[in-house]
DNA sequence: AACTTTATATGTTTTTTAGCATAACATACT
DNA sequence: AGTATGTTATGCTAAAAAACATATAAAGTT
């Protein structure tokens, strides 16, 4: 049987949900997967469309998002290599409520609805851990909820500089955050325009909070950064 | 055994979660529930406090919130009669990330954590009940999302107008909303303050899109009202 | 019934943030 | 290299919503 280093790692890697599976289990799903590569920049679902099944990240970044009034666009959450996305799309028909899109190069694994559902139905472990997984999902969107409805721009911000931190970690120097997003997305990400965004973090820069290298972004004074956030 | 109407409805009613487990499943349940009352206005969950487990709402209403920046409350969901909540408290050992209360008289059920956890990782057609409501609640939570953070006050109003509708019903004459939330509580749904929140409903009574007798509130154009709550 | 307390209503001011305009800069393309 | 295109940066203006200030009405309490 086929394997690429992708459904390798979804199946067999420390932390992935199915690395408990018995062998069958894992060939079943080595039979109805679906590798595929993505581009920056790229769409990998649209909002709407009917998805394949659930989505597991091999490699890249991706964001999840809406589209709300007037085209403006919402990212729900970031998703980072070697994590599963769209739980969702398991247990009912309906359209995706979301759209994803790559980030970064990536390589997404699809794994089919059907046949996963069947496994689930006879493996209340594997249930256990998706419901582990959903409800930390149910928890951080309440967090998030609260945070981009009450912050002010500043609390916003730095809470988003916080959560791709603690995504996507920093480089060996401790501060250099480990994604090179757009000023778009991380005002997509923090709910407000893209020169508020800029001129936010040209502030925090200009305090020392944190240093500005094009894309590159780094936490000075995480101790403030977290005081700014909490604070709102 | 000892049976209320509480724990009956819990576990027989026709679209419980709970109503295809075997006897002996049942039994564990009733061995390892507690029903309580509280009053309107009481404090069911405290944010932060260990949970006990699932919660049943036998009668009543509730609404669940989070206190945000400077204590201010943000409602999260509003509970219905019949419905469970607080599936995240079944995963995890940490505190409650949102407070629960009534909002009217309410009886409650709670359900242990440990024996419901036994009786899911023995029937995965549980859990897969279980994950369909989490699937359905973490939809929500991306939808509200956008609309409190994107909408603008007078559509968010008539979001939460329509919600209170959908969640709790009508009276007969298919206008007036089974529900009577202070204007403070309408206020927390929408993400606004309280004097906004009766300032756009005076207007659109004014407008006749709706009527306002106290608190009791009567949906006269629902046309219009949807419209203004898509725009935003 | 008189008195608190709480909830609702409405006007005014101030703050926050979106919207718009423009410039500098970087990147991709031919 | 030169041109087009997209991204980042910053100032200015307008709109939205919060904050504040009272007034009125309703509900509880003694």
């Amino acid at each position: 049987m086929y394997r690429n280093q992708y459904i390798e790692s979804c199946l067999e890697n420390q932390n992935s949900l199915f690395k408990n599976l018995t062998q069958k289990e894992k060939e079943v799903i080595l039979l109805h997967h679906f590798h595929s590569f993505f581009k920056k920049g790229e769409q990998i679902i649209e909002e709407g469309e009917k998805a394949r099944g659930l989505l597991y990240l091999g490699s890249g970044k991706i964001k999840i998002f809406k589209i709300g009034v007037g085209g403006r666009e919402q990212i729900l959450s970031m998703g980072r290599q070697y994590g599963f996305m769209g739980f969702n799309y398991m247990f009912s028909d309906s359209p995706s409520p979301f759209s994803v899109s790559a980030v970064e190069d990536c390589d997404v694994v699809f794994i089919d609805k059907n046949p996963l559902l069947k496994i689930l139905k006879k493996n209340a472990e594997l249930c256990l851990l998706f419901m582990k997984e959903m409800s930390e999902e149910i928890i951080f969107l309440n967090n998030r909820l609260v945070s981009l409805t009450q912050k002010h721009i500043r609390g916003r911000i730095a809470e988003t500089l916080l959560l791709l931190r603690d995504t996507y970690g920093t480089e060996p120097d401790g501060k250099t955050i480990r994604a090179m997003l757009s000023r778009e997305d991380i005002a997509h990400l923090s709910n407000m325009t893209t020169s508020n965004a800029i001129r936010t973090l040209s502030n925090m820069a200009a305090e020392k909070l944190i240093q500005i290298e094009g894309r590159r972004l780094m936490i000075l004074n995480n101790t403030k950064l977290e005081h700014i956030s909490d604070l709102g």
